[in-house]
DNA sequence: CTGTTAGCGCTTTCAG
DNA sequence: CTGAAAGCGCTAACAG
């Protein structure tokens, strides 16, 4: 490999000095452009050119304190439950000009207060959290800092800041309500054990009016996991007749399990997913289940930080984006 | 000080007032203990607590001219295929005390060279992308930097500096082999039209000998994609035997596709994948594929960032991970 | 519209 | 082992 020697590369001092003005009015030709005369942006910018100047935004938000970053921590990238929320974040972002940047908390809590650290040590602009912050001290620390903060993918009585989300114990609740309208009535739930997914369960159970059969797995659920829970949930009951399952890729294993034991799907079990993954519509028999639209929690979340970075008021700081029971196959609905 | 305001947060001037010492020790105390009395490192940790200082990365980057930052380009995070890798280099990274910032460069190649001015403007230590540069300015961009970049996934000849990942043309031409082996003749391709997909798809016409019914649709693909490349093969040629797919979601989809057609797999049809997701092994049918060890790829592009970064040579600058055929149920083979 | 003067918070360099 | 001085590259604040 030939590495190129490690000459300097240009300052906004050497792209100033091409273009015979100060360093100031180069400054301002590229990031305030309305305060300088066409005719010097025009010079400025083709002594950007001749320099191949690239800015440093280190520099400049060490004086405006602006970085322009924003952290987003989530539990594990592999989630792909975040995916479109991530990725509406980092595109909502990038056209504002803010760059994400990216950590992973587990699933352990621990690590939480150590990440966040780690990011404030980068002075990010705002932070986006999936789920709630719940150690006071990250809560006080995350308060004092004084950016704006983001907590997603849930709701509470208690924002840090601004929140978009939806009630986790609403969704159960509502496919408990779904399985019991339709007349079924031995109930049984395959959950992850992360917050989010057990409040569903806390839900289906209150709703449901009693203790059902439960296979918990440790978050993240999985297709694999999903075979061995369905395993366990007919060794509970083998007559179950309705499962709710903490994810789409868990329901799926399950569907997967009861079809290879010789159980008809619907008309031997009835499985209901969350999240309505990419694949739900699709597999067969096609997966009901609760429908949130993650890519507008990361657009709603990022437009929140980007509007608070610029001054403006956020005119609704914890939105409920709501879900959906989508019915298909796998609870007796069409196909589509 | 009983006063928390938001307004000023602590800088290592504050705390070195409070422990008493001078700015450069406590400086030191903190990133290069080995030069300080454990006395005063104790002290100033006390200060630290005391004055709830967080370190500002941005300014001490400034000057030491390293940010600690690795910036790491995707053509989509919502590709599953990519995260292992992207979580293994977070991981690694974040171990080593660098974080990511994390670039979708779509799909599109024009999108390339903005992301990474982008990119460099925040001065990062080191850049990994997937795929190859492809832009010859981006390549010469890159090169002047004189940062490590590590291009990943693919291989080539000609890498901007370092490179792990495998070869494409070779993954298509051992599946055509495979097939062929078998005794399998009439063969098709479902693929995305990607760059990567489509090298593999080379190889797999040039070891088959011939041109074959292909189904080509836009990256990423999905199960969706999947049924309709199957409805597309199956026009192409109503008596096809084998296809091998660009993605095991894919694969995914032209399974349950045929089977809604009422073709068993592996007896009337089999299909390979690419990737050896998650899933893979626990559908139904079980899928063959070939196996990426993705998070290998993301850890060892990241050793190679901390290695330059950290003074030390890379052994081996290009690395080829390889892949693997692992036959299952899907080509009649067993199901584990 | 353009320029001058001060730093932002930290680390490097060079002295003790 | 500790410290003082000198910036890193840029932009806010205030002149002209």
């Amino acid at each position: 490999m030939s590495r190129v020697s490690p000459l300097k590369a240009a300052t906004l001092h050497d792209v100033a000095r091409e273009a015979g003005v100060s360093l100031i009015t180069a400054s301002r030709a590229l990031s305030n452009p309305a305060l300088v005369s066409d005719k010097t942006i025009e010079r400025v910018r083709t002594a950007v050119e001749a320099t191949g100047y690239i800015p440093n935004l280190l520099a400049g938000g060490l004086k405006s304190r602006r970085s322009l970053m924003v952290a987003g921590l989530v539990p594990t990238i592999s989630v792909p439950q975040f995916l479109p929320t991530v990725k509406a974040l980092t595109e909502t972002l990038d056209a504002a000009g803010y760059q994400l940047i990216l950590g992973q908390s587990g699933y352990d809590h621990s690590r939480e207060q150590k990440l966040l650290n780690t990011m404030l040590s980068r002075r990010p602009d705002g932070i986006v959290i999936t789920g709630l912050v719940h150690s006071p001290a990250a809560r006080e620390q995350l308060r004092r800092v004084g950016i704006p903060v983001v907590e997603t993918w849930d709701l509470s009585d208690r924002p840090v800041d601004m929140m978009v989300g939806i009630s986790h114990v609403k969704v159960g609740s509502a496919v408990a309500g779904f399985f019991l309208a339709r007349g079924w009535q031995r109930l049984g739930i395959a959950t992850g054990d992360d917050h989010r997914a057990m409040m569903r369960r806390e839900g289906f159970i209150a709703a449901a009016g009693r203790e059902v059969p439960s296979a918990i797995v440790p978050a993240p659920s999985s297709v694999e996991m999903g075979r061995r829970a369905m395993a366990e949930l007919l060794e509970k009951d083998p007559h179950i007749q309705a499962v709710y399952c903490s994810s789409d890729a868990f329901a799926h294993g399950l569907m997967i399990e009861a079809r290879s034991r010789g159980l008809r799907i619907p008309q031997d079990l009835v499985v209901c997913g969350f999240g309505d993954a990419d694949f739900a519509a699709h597999i067969d028999p096609s997966l009901t289940t609760a429908r949130v639209d993650g890519a507008a929690i990361g657009r709603i979340a990022a437009q929140m930080i980007i509007d608070r970075c610029q001054g403006r008021a956020v005119p609704q700081p914890v939105v409920d984006v709501g879900f959906q029971i989508v019915e298909r196959e796998s609870t007796g609905g069409a196909a589509a």
